[in-house]
DNA sequence: ACACATATATCCACCGTAGATATATCTGCT
DNA sequence: AGCAGATATATCTACGGTGGATATATGTGT
């Protein structure tokens, strides 16, 4: 089983660990959510979403987490971040914050 | 053949851009370059590096250059950035840029 | 009750990546 | 000058990740 607490986090797991960010979801809730947060720009199949999400399961990212109300759908399977979720996403910021730092002085500095 | 002017870039098509943005490099030097400018965390492998570079080329996204000096290595073959590579090299920072900003705000709130 | 939408889950085919390998040639050392 | 090792480009292959199609169950609305 690949390891998803690797740097720099894949992309999809990036985009998952961020639109738990800021409440729990389900799982089509969260692609809705990549969706909306990139502007469209990142679009999560099934297949990579529920993979993606068993994965980080089992690598004590995300955890199951109660329906926000008493009369929501039961099919729905809630997850929330876990503290090394939340740390790990924080890694991954500070890397791409570097990241693009970098970028915008070299893209910049050519107007010369 | 992949279409490599899609946004989000690949990582590699994106590091690449991004060791070229200030000086013409050949293949090696970018792969030195982009490991350098990553503080180690991204890594070219030979195949991805000549296989991203011949995309990048049939995409009009680098160009040859001359070599930077009279008696450089005669094997080795400069890449430049064209202006559509340096243009979208400036359309995914931007990309990066607001992700990266949502994602500060995001990790700091949490803070309350 | 029936049709349709939603939700989780799995399967498979394709694409992208990384490493191994091949070949050529430059550099340094004796 | 000759030899050894390093450097450089390039290709091939195996593996892993992604995304779409599909399956199944269940909720929702008419």
């Amino acid at each position: 089983m690949p390891d998803t607490t690797d740097l720099p986090l894949r992309p999809p797991v990036f985009h998952i660990l961020l639109a738990l960010s800021t409440a729990a979801r389900h799982g089509l809730g969260i692609a809705d959510e990549v969706e909306a947060a990139s502007e469209g720009a990142v679009t999560l199949g099934p297949g990579t979403l529920y993979r993606s999400l068993d994965e980080m399961w089992d690598g004590g990212l995300v955890a199951p987490a109660s329906p926000p109300s008493e009369d929501a759908d039961p099919r729905r399977k809630y997850y929330r971040l876990t503290e090394s979720g939340r740390a790990l996403l924080e890694a991954e910021v500070a890397r791409l914050e570097r990241l693009v730092d970098l970028a915008k002085v070299r893209v910049a500095g050519e107007r010369a």
